[in-house]
Formats: C-alpha cells, sequence, structure tokens
RNA sequence: GCGCCCGUAGCUCAGCUGGAUAGAGCGCGGGACUUCUAAUCCUGAGGCCGCUGGUUCGAGUCCAGCCGGGCGCACCA
C-alpha cells in the first residue's frame, strides 16, 4: 500500500479501537477525516482533522479527542511523534525509516511507482482534438490535443480503462465547402486558372488533394454538376485531410484509439432520438426569441425539440434545421448514445473556449439518454496565443496562412511544446512565446525539469568517472536534509490522484517543478558545503546512498513526464 | 438581457476539491561566488485572495448578490 493511505489506514484503525473502547460514541462519521501532509512542514509530515470534525458529533472537545488519538498513534514504530496542535490538529512525525523504506519502494516500483487502482473497474472515453476535417492542425488544435492526451495517459495511470476518441465532423456544410474547394484545385490540376471564391479553402494543402482527383477521375468530373461529384470528392478530401490530421497527432506524439465519423451515424440519428422520444422528451415547439444581438433575424418557427431544460439547461434545443436536416446537435446527441451504448461508466470531452456555450445541452443529453447514470465531464479548453518576439501571431483557418501545428513542433520540438501547454490550468488563457519556451534557464519550467533529470543522470556518470568503487547503498547513511527531497518524491501517487480526480493534468506539471526545484536545491547545497555533493570521492558509502537518492528522484521525474507525454533527457545541449 | 469561465504580490500564475502564519517564478532591494556541482546561489521587502453578506469550529476555496474582464446566446460546425 502506498504511504499515504497506509497512514489513513492507521488513523481510521486508532479512531475505531476508540469507539470499540468506549472513549468515543458509536456510529460516528468519519467521512470527512482527512490525513494529508500539512501546507507548513514545520508542522510535520502528516496532519489529521479527526478530532476537529469529530468533536460537535461527539460532544467533546476537540484537544480531548487529539489526546486520545496521539496517544495511541504514537505507540506505532512508524510514527516517531504525535503532537496536537492549533486548534486541534493532530500532527504526525514519521520515523526516518518510513522514507528510507519509501526509496526502495520508488526503486522497486520503477515506471510504476505511483500508479493507482482508483479507476479500477471504471472505464472512460476521453474525446479530444475532433478538429474538422478541413486542413492540417493549427496551434488552436494544440492545445486541446495535448491537454487530452495527458489527460487519457493520467487516467490509464490512474487505473481507468481509457478509450481514445476523436470524432470526425464529416456530414456538415464546411466539408461540402471543402470537396468544392477541392474542386477548384482538381480543375486547376487539369490545366485551369482558378479563383477561390470568398468563403472557400484557400489553403496549399488541397492542391496535392486536386492533382489526386485529376489522377483518379481524369477530366470527366470538371464541368458535370455538382451533384455528381460532391459526394466523392468529399469523402476522398476528408479521407486527405484525416491523413494530414494524424500526421500532425503523429507529430505529437498522440495516437487515438477510435476515429468515430459523424456521417457514419446516418439512421442512428433517428434511433438516438427515438430514445429520447420514448422517454417524452422530444416536442415540437416554438422557442422564445434569445435576447440581445443575435435576434435580429429572428422569426418564430415551429421546429423539433428537445426537452434540455429539464435537465439543467437554459433551453430546449432544435434537433432539425429549417430545410428538414438534421442539426449538428441531433448528431452529437446520437453520437454520445453510441458512446453510451458501448458501456462507458464515464465520460469526457475536451471543448474549445468558443464551444463554451454548448455544454450545457451536451450534458443534459447525456443526462436524459443514460438517466443520469454516466457522467460527461466536459473540459474546457482556452484560446492559445502564440507570441513570436512580444508579437502576437493571428491564426485563422479561412485565411489560409495559419500557423501549423507541425511547424510549431518542427520549429521547438514535441516535448517543449507538449509540456508548455501543461503549465497552466486548461481553463485559463496561455501564451507560448517561441523564444520563452526554449530559453534555458531557471523561469522555463520545461527546462528546469529536464535539466534536473539530465544531471541525475550525469551524476552516475561522474562517480564512475572518479573512480569510486561502489558499495550496496545503506540507506541509514541519509540524514534529515537527504530525506527532505524523499519526502517530495513521495508525493508522487498522492499528485497523481488528485490530477486524476479533479482530471487536471497541468498538476503534474507543476508537481515535476516543484521536485525539480527540490533537487536543485539540494544540488546547490553542494557549493557551499562540499560534504553535501552526491558525489563524494572519499566517501564511497554515503556516494552510493546519494546516488540510490538521486535515481529515485530521477525515476519519479521520468514517470511524471510519461504521463505527461514528454521524453525525459538525459543530457541537454 | 441570460448562461458559462475567470478576478490571488508590480507581472505571469499555483493553491492538495473547507484547514494552521496564503505560495512559486520573474521583477525590485541587499548579499555571496570569480568558478565548472554557476546554462548562478542565498536573503529581504511586497497581499482587506475584486466587493458585501451568509453557511461553518475554520472560507482564497462553498452559497447569494453586486463590480470588473473573456466567451457564447433558434436554424453553422
Amino acid at each position: 500500500m502506498n504511504l499515504y493511505p497506509r497512514f489513513a489506514a492507521h488513523v481510521a484503525d486508532a479512531l475505531g479501537a476508540l469507539t470499540a473502547s468506549g472513549d468515543l460514541p458509536a456510529g460516528l462519521d468519519f467521512s470527512n477525516v482527512t490525513v494529508e501532509p500539512p501546507r507548513d512542514s514545520t508542522h510535520g509530515d502528516l496532519a489529521t482533522n479527526a478530532a476537529m470534525v469529530l468533536a460537535k458529533p461527539a460532544g467533546m472537545k476537540p484537544r480531548e479527542i487529539a489526546v486520545m488519538l496521539a496517544q495511541k498513534l504514537a505507540r506505532l514504530p512508524d510514527i516517531a511523534e504525535a503532537e496536537v496542535a492549533g486548534p486541534g490538529f493532530l500532527n504526525l512525525r514519521l520515523d526516518p525509516q518510513v522514507w528510507r523504506d519509501e526509496l526502495g519502494a520508488i526503486k522497486a516500483g520503477a515506471g510504476d511507482y505511483g500508479r493507482s487502482t482508483m479507476g479500477t473497474g471504471s472505464s472512460v472515453n476521453v474525446e479530444y482534438v475532433s478538429a474538422n476535417p478541413t486542413g492540417p492542425m493549427h496551434m488552436g488544435h494544440c492545445r486541446g490535443a495535448v491537454v487530452g492526451d495527458a489527460l487519457a495517459s493520467l487516467l490509464d495511470y490512474a487505473g481507468f480503462d481509457v478509450t481514445r476518441e476523436y470524432y470526425i465532423n464529416d456530414a456538415g456544410g464546411q466539408v461540402d465547402t471543402l470537396a468544392r474547394s477541392a474542386h477548384l484545385r482538381y480543375r486547376e490540376a487539369l490545366g485551369e486558372t482558378i479563383v477561390i471564391p470568398e468563403g472557400y479553402y484557400p489553403g496549399d494543402y488541397l492542391v496535392p488533394v486536386g492533382k489526386a482527383l485529376a489522377q483518379e477521375f481524369g477530366d470527366s468530373l470538371v464541368s458535370a454538376p455538382e451533384a455528381e461529384w460532391l459526394v466523392p470528392f468529399r469523402q476522398r478530401t476528408v479521407a486527405l485531410m484525416m491523413d494530414l490530421i494524424r500526421d500532425d497527432l503523429a507529430m505529437l506524439g498522440i495516437r487515438q484509439d477510435v476515429f468515430f465519423s459523424e456521417a457514419s451515424l446516418g439512421s442512428r440519428v433517428q434511433q438516438a432520438l427515438d430514445t429520447l422520444d420514448a422517454k417524452g422528451l422530444i416536442y415540437e415547439g416554438v422557442l422564445e426569441a434569445p435576447k440581445g444581438d443575435a435576434a435580429e433575424d429572428w422569426e418564430p418557427r415551429p421546429q423539433t425539440l428537445f426537452r434540455a431544460s429539464q435537465f439543467g439547461d437554459d433551453t430546449d434545443r432544435a434537433l432539425k434545421k429549417s430545410d428538414g436536416s438534421w442539426t449538428y446537435f441531433a448528431g452529437d446527441v446520437a453520437y454520445h448514445y453510441d458512446k453510451l451504448q458501448r458501456g462507458y461508466t464515464a465520460l469526457v470531452d475536451m471543448f474549445g473556449a468558443d464551444h463554451g456555450g454548448y455544454v450545457k445541452r451536451m450534458q443534459a443529453a447525456v443526462r436524459a439518454l443514460s438517466d443520469g447514470q454516466v457522467p460527461l465531464d466536459i473540459k474546457i479548453v482556452q484560446m492559445v496565443k502564440l507570441m513570436r518576439a512580444g508579437e502576437p501571431e493571428k491564426m485563422s483557418k479561412r485565411s489560409g496562412n495559419f500557423v501549423t501545428l507541425a511547424d510549431v513542433v518542427e520549429e521547438v520540438g514535441k516535448d517543449v511544446v507538449r509540456f508548455i501547454m501543461l503549465t497552466k490550468r486548461s481553463d485559463s488563457q496561455l501564451d507560448f512565446d517561441f523564444a520563452k519556451v526554449v530559453e534555458q534557464s531557471r523561469d522555463n519550467p520545461v527546462f528546469y525539469v529536464q535539466y534536473a533529470h539530465a544531471r541525475i543522470a550525469s551524476v552516475g556518470r561522474k562517480a564512475v568517472e572518479a573512480g569510486i568503487d561502489l558499495p550496496t547503498p545503506d540507506l541509514s547513511l541519509l540524514d534529515d536534509t537527504d530525506l527532505a527531497l524523499v519526502k517530495v518524491a513521495a508525493q508522487w501517487p498522492r499528485i497523481v490522484e488528485q490530477a486524476a480526480a479533479t482530471r487536471e493534468p497541468h498538476r503534474i506539471a507543476f508537481y515535476l517543478a516543484d521536485l525539480a526545484a527540490a533537487f536543485h536545491t539540494q544540488w546547490n547545497m553542494g557549493n557551499d558545503d562540499a560534504a553535501r555533493r552526491f558525489v563524494l570521492a572519499d566517501n564511497p558509502a554515503l556516494t552510493a546512498a546519494r546516488l540510490a537518492l538521486a535515481q529515485a528522484v530521477g525515476q519519479v521525474i521520468r514517470n511524471g513526464l510519461a504521463v505527461m507525454g514528454v521524453e525525459a533527457a538525459s543530457e541537454l545541449h
């Protein structure tokens, strides 16, 4: 069992014993009792609020409970000291041997140290990217891709059965426009001089598509009516765009399990809506006019509506357009119905900030379809402001000259892109400055973490170079200063669970920065005091112990980076 | 007008899903080192956590209402 759950169990046992002996009244609710490391480390290694939480229901004074609990816990060999403090906290100081043992646990666990079983038995579908297949990925898509992918890895690491999924929006008007744009490029490939009208996709990436179409169809469709070529052109162009997108994803190290086509839904849209209809959640009605600027061309019209307002949405939502075809929402309802039928116990969608208004209706639909049994968590990912020497770069897909994901990855590397995308909470805006992200300094967390790992890798090499004959590590040689570093590394399993529970992968990046800082601090002590160095030519025994410490830190850094999808560097240039 | 997200140090942001004296980096002040464990280090100052109420033993965190910023608002995807 991991260190923190183990001590939580000790506290629970002690409370149980006090209940059994009649010192505490029976039937108390222990669910609000926490056992956590206190923010201020001078308060010890662990603190529990048990006495304060239980005081009122037990009809006792907090300190009275705390003292009894302290007496019980102080008897345990792992606990060096149990002290009542403040309004009724019980602070625990662990025996140093606990931390030495944890070093062994890190070594033994290796890449699995920190893996959790919290998700065992749960299967989660994480849908991310889902960029329209109308061109290569640009930086607007990048953050959602990285955060979604890291979240999927994180949940996997926390024991969930994870499916990584991409929804291909290949059924709407935009892909028709794409097909028409490709038709122009097709004619161009056959020698015509073309003019790309406003509203079409002007990007050069359609030039090879036009050539491929020319090769396949010859000139037979140049002046044919649109009805003859629209469907095949759309199909082929979308397929080629998805190839581009998959290449882009591969550059980021992303490989998704399922690519789900909107167009493939077909009659299943009707089936999904029948399910809602059977629940009495669909009706023909007229919506009230929305307030504000969007109301100008409003006209009351009877529509097919879903009773989203019964499930927390602000209003009911249209399922059919005025021309009788399904709305995008109707398709998405069917898509999520499909996910539910696949049996996931939880769904996660990553949305761009501009789709924030869509959250409630989607959750309403899933709530209705699953009878509230399957939660849909929608994570909003804010925009990335791309900066180049302080100057913001615009990115618009329509303009044709957007900054592509591929350009950025080629310039700064996959690992830098992925790490930076996780250095902020995903729902707050992020600046990505080309100069800053590759800077080799303290304030660049990518560098700082990688540098720590590289130092750790080099420390072993240095010991060899120094010709030190290393014995088997004797961890009892490590003192409190050394063990302070273990305490940070030992947080890793907790961080994994917290990040997975809140579904916030950025916590991993922040933690790694903390761990790196703790390591660098330790390292820097060697400057003032040579006895604190990791490699000591005249003390092979201590060197071996310190190297074991360093390697444990390196292991945790690697595990964290692996969850983030970032490769750990063993040297920097 | 309504809904969602966000207001934390001069700046950029964390804050363990309610805990103790609110943290980090940059910047600013002071100091150290003239080197290879310096692609610096140590240290100090700096805060009515937007405002006002409420819940609680305890609130940056939860609730309500304001103020300020961003996004969205029948039929696009």
